[in-house]
RNA sequence: GGCGUGUUGGUCAAUCGGUUAAGACGCCUCCCUUUCACGGAGGAAUGACGGGUUCGAUUCCCGUACAUGCUACCA
């Protein structure tokens, strides 16, 4: 019988959730629910100095934002609990100590100072970077080089040591990756990884292959970078007597900068003026906040989708995905290899196309806090009437790619607009047109049927009782029902902000 | 420097040896709209470069270049 597909999520609660980070999480997630999985989220908090407060719980608010729930996690419990490796400490030190039995790691005694140091000795010219590698390990103080009652008195001293794996001499291994097939690497030419570190907390190598084997875990994924040191922990799997249990390997593409080189980064989005967190995220110690989709005004739909698109297709033409479609489409198989540069356009597009997909009365929730929040800038009493932000919704959504263009394309429906642009049709301006105006308002008062139907057929045919061209007039009363170029079509505007209001704001236009 | 990975238009990308090399974003032109958008029509790449293999390569192989990741008691 096959296994049951079991996969997971591993981020250090070291600071804010990035898109690779949530690119990662999609990925994992989309799988199991493929297969009928599971989706463990874990928690690699083995780096005291690296720890930051609050980063864990905003890791599980992204991932509820987000929509990707995890079936297990430290919130959530499981039937491996407990989920935090902090937590699984006392485990790691016995496979530490049974691979230093079988002779597959040893004890080192160095200092950081002799780390140093031999890294310096050892330089062979300008450009090489010695590694603690069997060149080396023979030169440092260990349980290799030391003689044994050296290294019984040392630990009876409680001298601080860590265990380091010792890689063999000459041996290809070879991973297969679901997305890369075939990778080999030189076994010679890979350090002897730190596996356990002097305060008796595992490194990430030994942890991972720990827990994925205690987990059950099928299917790994993980982001490129960790592929240089795939063959540690492929030998752990092998050491480890685990070997018929090891995950599939996955190392999946990064997240470039949209510019110049490397890897997105939280200073690329300041630099660029684009979020790279899912959700805004303070750093408690700084203070600094770095903006998040979110906050931006994204949905967490669109953000999804387009994340699922950034290293990934279905190979057809369709883009928009909802969570379900992912699930169904998705082949690991079709990640690409190549990481993608990062568009902050295409994301917006993608918000925007979402926008519009959605119903008006789920776009008025969304809006209400801009809205709210934009009437209290202006100094205006925020009593949003969620009838009338629901039609103001249908009619501007279109034109909103972000949550906050709610506001920006929507204020003038429920306050007379602060700012009228009146340099936009100063010039065609005669005391004809004012004329016209002032008694089209009037002849309002007498209107029993308002909606934007009879408004325009009203419009038209004042107009050309006047012997006006129609033309001429929609510019200028647009200007004094929106204050400027843009909006819905006017009657429709003037038949939202009602009678009352739509005649003050024609007669209030003077220039 | 070493090792790994990658390279189709500005960006995301389809193509699993034979096509006029899809589509999307962005850009430009036009239509719709006497606003702005949405929507619609159209415009712009010969596939990093050089060798092979093949009747035929963007698709397979090799080299070069470039890019990117790792090279911590960080993940």
């Amino acid at each position: 019988m096959e296994k049951k597909v079991r996969v997971r999520f591993a981020p250090s609660p070291t600071g804010g959730l990035h898109l690779g980070g949530v690119r990662t999480v999609l990925y994992n997630y989309l799988f199991a629910r493929k297969h009928g999985g599971d989706f463990v989220l874990r928690v690699e908090d083995t780096d005291q100095n690296r720890f930051v407060e609050g980063a864990e719980q905003y890791i599980m608010d992204c991932l509820h934002w987000c929509g990707l729930e995890p079936d297990e996690s430290p919130e959530k419990g499981g039937p491996h609990a407990p989920y935090r490796q902090s937590e699984r400490k006392y485990l790691y030190y016995e496979y530490a100590q049974k691979l230093v039995d079988a002779g597959y790691a040893y004890y080192a005694f160095d200092t950081t100072h002799e780390l140093e140091k031999m890294r310096t000795d050892f330089r062979k010219d300008e450009h090489s970077v010695p590694q603690y590698d069997q060149n080396t390990r023979m030169h440092m103080r260990n349980s290799l080089s030391l003689s044994q009652e050296e290294v019984v008195h040392l630990l009876e001293k409680n001298t601080p040591y860590v265990i380091r794996i010792k890689m063999p001499e000459h041996r290809t291994i070879t991973l297969t990756d679901m997305i890369r097939g075939e990778v080999s690497f030189d076994s010679s030419l890979v350090d002897d990884k730190v596996l356990l570190k002097a305060d008796g907390m595992p490194t990430y190598h030994l942890a991972v292959v720990v827990d994925d084997y205690l987990m059950k875990i099928t299917h790994a994924f993980r982001g490129e970078e960790w592929l240089p040191s795939a063959p540690v922990h492929i030998l752990l799997w092998e050491y480890l007597g685990w070997k018929q249990d090891m995950p599939e390997w996955a190392h999946l593409p990064l997240i470039l900068k949209p510019d110049g080189n490397g890897k997105l980064s939280k200073r690329d989005g300041e630099r660029l003026g684009f979020p790279v967190f899912a959700m805004n995220w303070t750093d408690p110690k700084t203070g600094d906040t770095s903006k998040g989709f979110r906050e931006m005004g994204f949905l967490p739909q669109a953000f999804v989708n387009m994340l699922a698109m950034l290293g990934w297709n279905p190979g057809s033409e369709q883009e928009i995905f909802s969570l379900q479609e992912l699930v169904e489409h998705f082949s690991i198989e079709r990640v690409h290899k190549g990481g993608a540069k990062f568009d902050f356009e295409k994301s917006k597009w993608f918000n925007n196309q979402y926008i519009q997909r959605t119903d008006n009365e789920t776009l008025a929730k969304l809006a209400l806090p801009y809205i709210e929040a934009g009437l209290r800038k202006s100094g205006v009493e925020a009593n949003v009437d969620m009838d009338l932000l629901q039609r103001v919704a249908g009619l501007v959504k279109e034109r909103c790619t972000l949550l906050p263009d709610f506001w920006e394309q929507g204020h003038f429906f429920f306050a007379t607009p602060a700012a009228i642009d009146v340099a936009a049709i100063k010039e065609k301006w005669n005391g004809q047109k004012q004329q016209f105006f002032a008694e089209w308002a009037d002849s309002l008062e007498s209107y029993t049927e308002w909606n934007e139907k009879a408004l325009e057929t009203g419009f038209t045919e004042f107009a050309a009782q006047k012997g006006l061209k129609k033309g001429e007039l929609m510019l200028p009363l647009r200007i004094m029902l929106v204050g400027g170029k843009f909006g819905p079509g006017v009657f429709a505007i003037a038949e939202l902000i009602g009678k009352e209001e739509t005649m003050k704001r024609i007669k209030s236009l003077h220039l």
